[in-house]
DNA sequence: GGCCAACTTTGACGCGCGACATTGATACGG
DNA sequence: CCGTATCAATGTCGCGCGTCAAAGTTGGCC
């Protein structure tokens, strides 16, 4: 881990060779404004299964995920817990303006944050409209991934919403490649029969079986646990409920 | 309908007398800044029932919704739909740098829009910081909502889910007479208990019965069909299966 | 190798909620 | 006045998914 953070810390300290430099909350910013950005930046790591934040806690910063995946999500009273937002690389946490943390973010995998402390970050958002700019447009393609994903919690059935998590780690893996999601197409799952049965609505006992009722039906492939193979893309996207390729942003 | 229009028009041509000045996208402007968007603005009205956009219309306007309560949802092939969003007063349609429409919007009750064309605004929205950074707000707003909301759709019983419904209504309410909701209060469900159901994800004969559910368990009395007295606010509370006063923002 | 913990799969059972049908209440127009 | 439309309430039935339980799989560690 240590060495992990070594070697990112001397690719990355410079804004330049950073992997998200395309697409985060800094995407926009000049030459001088990212001059401004790395005097005040810093980088956190969190190992695979280590909270971020929990709920309520006083957020000292704000970041863009550099690595890794976190979920966030929210915990009832009585202990149900309902994933709300799944971040990868670029994807910011925190919000300006607020002094505590509304969701629990968890690390699913080993992360890396760049972090800025809140205040210096807010001050600087009024000077800087790019980096204002873009955290809008970041924040409404966000809204309207939560709005999708709130189609699927209330209207889809079980083996829809398993269908549909698929398509969505298949798109993002085949975008993470540069390719098209096709047939034959192979990806791994990045997260735990639990944490897909938080982001579904579901309970784990149901993500296992009807993950298993889509094998059997020659929908999908397994290779272990967490390899999936689609033989058929449409096939797996006609089980979506979705009309063709329509919907599922993220 | 057109005298109606007459008098909005007449009353609200002038930004300083409109009743959501405080809290829409133009809120943090200069009286400078006003002078512009009004020279821009225009408005529209639409009766209880009719569409504002279908999913996938082009969009030559952004708008905000100056009186009355509109839909956000979303149907599936099959017809299923779910409503994501719902639009209040003060609340922005549209959004800056998209073409279309990506969830269909319906009038609940009347509803007037001050409306301005989408390319004079996003070319506004460039040189008029204030407008971007209260947009960034009202988003970040909207996605907390949004993300509480699936918590709901989730992770909640039927009769939780009611509960919820009828406490976000009641908070509403209480907010826009300025005072605290507290035991004893009246108030009105703006929606039909189908529009109840899409909201919930839940279907309409599921919304009736529990609503008489907890009418029989003396959570609440109903005057009508629409209006709603709650006794004891720590009881509805307490249906709702969220810690005291916790969530729900909205 | 063997042990242990974490994760997953599978089975049995029952309840919650959806699907369908009927009845009632209210409003509107002829 | 009645006929029709809309919305709501309620009954019946059954399936989907949650709950509880147990067995299987995998990987880490001594």
């Amino acid at each position: 881990m240590a060495s992990a953070m070594g070697s990112l810390h001397l690719d990355l300290k410079d804004c330049g060779n950073c992997p998200i430099r395309h697409r985060a909350v800094c995407s926009r910013c000049e030459p001088d404004e990212l001059e401004v950005l790395e005097d005040i930046k810093y980088y956190r790591s969190y190992e695979a299964g280590q909270p971020i934040l929990w709920s309520g806690d006083h957020m000292e910063f704000v970041a863009s995920i550099v690595t890794g995946i976190s979920t966030l999500s929210q915990t009832m009273e009585d202990g149900r817990t309902q994933m709300v937002g799944l971040l990868l690389p670029s994807d910011f946490i925190g919000r300006p303006g607020r002094e505590t943390a509304a969701f629990d973010v968890v690390a699913v995998t080993d992360v890396t944050l760049c972090c800025f402390r809140r205040r210096p970050f807010e001050d600087l958002m009024l000077k800087t409209p790019h980096i204002g700019q873009r955290l809008l447009e970041m924040t409404l393609d966000e809204l309207d991934s939560a709005r999708e994903w709130m189609t699927v919690l209330g209207r889809k059935t079980a083996r829809e919403k398993i269908a549909s998590l698929l398509m969505i780690v298949a798109r993002r893996d085949a975008s993470l490649r540069k390719q098209l999601p096709g047939d034959g197409m192979v990806f791994d799952l990045p997260l735990t029969r639990e944490a897909m049965s938080d982001y579904l609505g579901l309970t784990l006992e149901t993500v296992s079986r009807q993950i298993s009722a889509l094998r059997k039906s020659g929908v999908i492939q397994l290779e272990g646990k967490r390899r999936v193979i689609v033989p058929d893309l449409e096939e797996l996207i006609a089980e979506t409920g979705d009309d063709v390729d329509g919907g599922m942003i993220i």
